[in-house]
Formats: C-alpha cells, sequence, structure tokens
DNA sequence: GCACATCTGCACAACCTCTTCACGGTTCGC
DNA sequence: GCGAACCGTGAAGAGGTTGTGCAGATGTGC
C-alpha cells in the first residue's frame, strides 16, 4: 500500500475537485465519483483504500452506495453531511460508515480524517496478521483471543480448563504432549499432583468436541489429530 | 508560533491597511497582498499562520488563491465577500475556507475572528492526531468523538462510564478483556480495588444495549459480540 | 444549598468448575 | 495367555466466580 487509493464521491464539481487537489497534495491515488452509480462501478472495478463520501447524490445517495459498496469489500467510509443531521449521521454510521464530518468542513480535517481512517486499516491487518491468536486444525477452530471454539463450524462451549487445554494442545497439531507438559502449561506448576485430573478434562473435551479428534499416546499423553482421518465420507 | 503571521489580501489599499494596523496593533505579524499572483507568492515563500482574504481581486480570484495556497499547504483562511451571498460563501467554503465575514464588517469581529482561527487550528491539530473516532461491531456502533451510541439505529443513553467501557470493549470486538485491563483502560490505574465495579457497569450496559452483546468469559472477563445471532438479512 | 444523576462497594444467592476417588476396561511386555 | 501398568468413566463435594439489588459516597448543574 505504497501510495492509497482514495475515492471521492459528491456531485457538486467544486467542492469535489477541491477535494480531490487537497487530498493529490498529501500523495494519495485520488479517483473522483460524481453520482451514486459511477462510485459503485469504480469500486467494483479496484477497491480503493478509503472512499470519501457525500451522502446527497444523484442516482441512488450515498447511504445505498455505501450498503452496496460494502457489500463486496469492506472499505472505510468517511461521510460528508450536509446539515448537522443527527439521524443522517446515525443512519450512516449504521449502514457501514466509519466517520462522518458535518459541512462546512474545514480542509484540515478531511485530510486529518482520512489519514485517521488509513492508520486504523494498516493496523488491523498488521495485527491480524502478527497475532497467531487463531489456531487452525483440521475443521476445528481455536480463538485464543476471543477464547472461542467452532467444530465443524459449530460453536463449541468450553470451560476455561477445557478451553486452555484444547489450546495447548492446537498449538502444536500432531505432537504428543505429556500430561506433565500440560499440567505446567494449564496448570502452572502444581506438584504433579493427581495426573487424572487430566483424564477428566480431556474426557469432557472429548465429549464435546468429538472423541476421534484427541489422539491417546500409551505411555506418554495425548496429541491433537492434525487432520480427521481420512477423505470424510460425508 | 510566538508571533502569529498574518497575510491580508485586498485590493483596496485603504481597507487593506486599516485591517493590517489594526491586526498589528493585535500583536500580528502581518503582510500585505493586493492582488492574486502576489497572495500566492507571498505563501509560497513562507506560509502564514491565517489568511485575510478578499474574494474580488485583480489577477485571479480569492477562489483561486485560496485552492493554490492550501494545494501548498493547509493555511486558515478568513474570507471576506461583499456581498451576502450563499454560493460566494458556500464555494468558499468547500475550496478550503474555515470563515466568512460580509462586508461591511467591524475590525472588532475581523480580530477576533482572526483569533478563533488560530485556536481552532490548534485544537483542530491536537484532534486530528487522536484515534479512530467511529467503532462498528455488528449493528452497534460506537462514535467516540461525539460520545453516542446506537444499537440496531436507535439511539442508546449511557452514562461516562458505561461509554467509556463500551468504547473499550468495541475497540477490540470479540476479544476478552479482563476485569484488570478494562480497570485500567476506563479507570486508569485502581489499586487492585473491587474489581466487582466492573461486573456492576457491565449490568448496566447490558440493560441498555442488550444482554446478548457482551460475552462472560467464565474466568476470565468480558468480550463484546462481534456479530449478532442471527445471519443478517441484507 | 439543593436536587439530581452517577459511581462505588458490599452481601447474598445462584451458578459454574475443578478436583478427586474408585472401579472396570484396555494395552503392553514377556 | 498373563500380569502389570495404564487409561476411560461416572459421580459428588468443595471451591471459586458471577449476577443482582441496594445503600452510601461522590460529583454536577442550577
Amino acid at each position: 500500500m505504497s501510495v492509497p487509493r482514495v475515492l471521492v464521491v459528491e456531485d457538486d464539481p467544486v467542492i469535489n475537485d477541491s477535494v480531490a487537489r487537497r487530498l493529490r497534495a498529501e500523495g494519495y491515488d485520488v479517483r473522483q465519483a460524481f453520482d451514486g452509480p459511477e462510485a459503485v462501478a469504480t469500486c467494483a472495478d479496484d477497491p480503493p483504500e478509503v472512499i470519501v463520501l457525500d451522502l446527497m447524490l444523484p442516482g441512488y445517495d450515498g447511504f445505498e452506495v455505501c450498503r452496496r459498496v460494502q457489500a463486496v469489500r469492506p472499505v472505510p467510509v468517511l461521510m460528508l453531511t450536509a446539515r448537522d443531521d443527527e439521524n443522517d449521521i446515525l443512519t450512516g454510521l449504521a449502514v457501514g460508515a466509519d466517520d462522518y464530518l458535518t459541512k462546512p468542513f474545514g480542509m484540515r480535517e478531511l485530510v486529518a480524517r482520512v489519514a485517521a481512517l488509513l492508520r486504523r486499516v494498516e493496523r488491523a491487518s498488521e495485527l491480524a496478521a502478527q497475532a497467531p491468536v487463531v489456531h487452525s486444525v483440521g475443521d476445528l477452530v481455536v480463538d485464543t483471543g476471543g477464547r472461542r471454539c467452532t467444530a465443524a463450524g459449530e460453536l463449541v462451549h468450553l470451560t476455561p480448563t477445557e478451553f486452555d487445554l484444547l489450546a495447548c494442545l492446537a498449538a502444536a497439531p500432531g505432537q504428543v504432549l505429556t500430561r506433565e507438559r500440560l499440567l505446567a502449561e494449564v496448570w502452572d506448576w502444581p506438584g504433579a499432583s493427581g495426573t487424572r485430573t487430566v483424564d477428566s478434562h480431556v474426557k469432557a473435551l472429548r465429549a464435546k468436541i468429538g472423541a476421534e479428534r484427541v489422539r491417546t499416546v500409551h505411555g506418554v499423553g495425548y496429541a491433537l489429530e492434525p487432520a480427521p482421518p481420512g477423505p470424510v465420507p460425508s
């Protein structure tokens, strides 16, 4: 994303040009659209990083543009409202706008808001990329950040300990973890007390995510099956 | 910005001088320009903090001056219009002017407007540095700038603490935040006193935005549900 | 100063979880 | 095949965590 693309949607040529010029001066790759259909068409082609969108448009209005564009791919939208109309703002935000400015607005502020939206997008993608908070093992998904787990698309309710246990296993799919190791990871450092505690929780886990997903290795410990047995005969 | 520089652009020497004199008396460092090209040249050299700009100018008019100057660097512009022409005013604001005065104007008012512009710019640049303004989570919209919140399009009244709490949760949708984390974010650094305070406010929040939107994660904390239960009927 | 809204902390009840034990079935080494 | 070690299972008590209502403290605007 070396040169962020910005789409300016505004029917008044004077305002559109002036906004576009200002944003180009800031170093953005700016496209312009002057009505609803044109805006949607431009986005379908090649979605920009940010959209600056006026609400009052010929064709269909800003809300509709927002809906249609967002339906394809989520794009940050900075909304321009002619009046300080509470309802317009709230409606706009409800249909997917990310920020708003009321006319008359200062160019400085507009530029700042666009930059803020871009920062947010970048930050979000960085977070998604560098935070391996989600483990996928076959059709099992373990979201350690949200502490949720789905098996074959179905949400599974797990108790705290069950979740920690599964997260631990999912961090190394196919690898066998000893009871001692699991006790250390999930239960901190409990003097090697009843190792049967692990068994109990494995049992509970199996009952919830399917017994075949957790393999017992006799004399060693447990492992999460990397992929379901074979090509599932569905 | 110890001594703010002000550029006065006005073709009538009498008015120009009188404005300049008055502003100098207020302690500003004042330059003068008497036509469009001169104004642009002065700005290219060394942009002032504020421009007082007449619309009727020889060379090119005030709009053009405004556009060219703003293309280089955003500078607050106080526009002077001969008539009380709505179109002129709107066009001017669109090309980057920040305020306007209609002739005939009083010196006192002009001085006040210039001072207000300087204040506003300072404040705006502070604001611009802040984080994004709006969080959308499902059909829940949290406008941290306007400190407003809507659920399914309906405006919801929240107390300050409730709003901060929700904003904190909305900043990381689906992520579980511990009570300690929430105390740190919303209540600054609370000696680890009653974490039950969080519970109380969560209860109040749930009553207002719908209990199903805030998920309890036993033994860990709370999370905002990323998407509402049912698949959205588009 | 007063009325009002809001925040905080507590106590209680309800709920959820963890752990442990004993028993029976299974696997492994010989 | 046999013994020993290992694992699965079920149940129940103990302990911890959360939801809720309420009262006092605090802050705010008129």
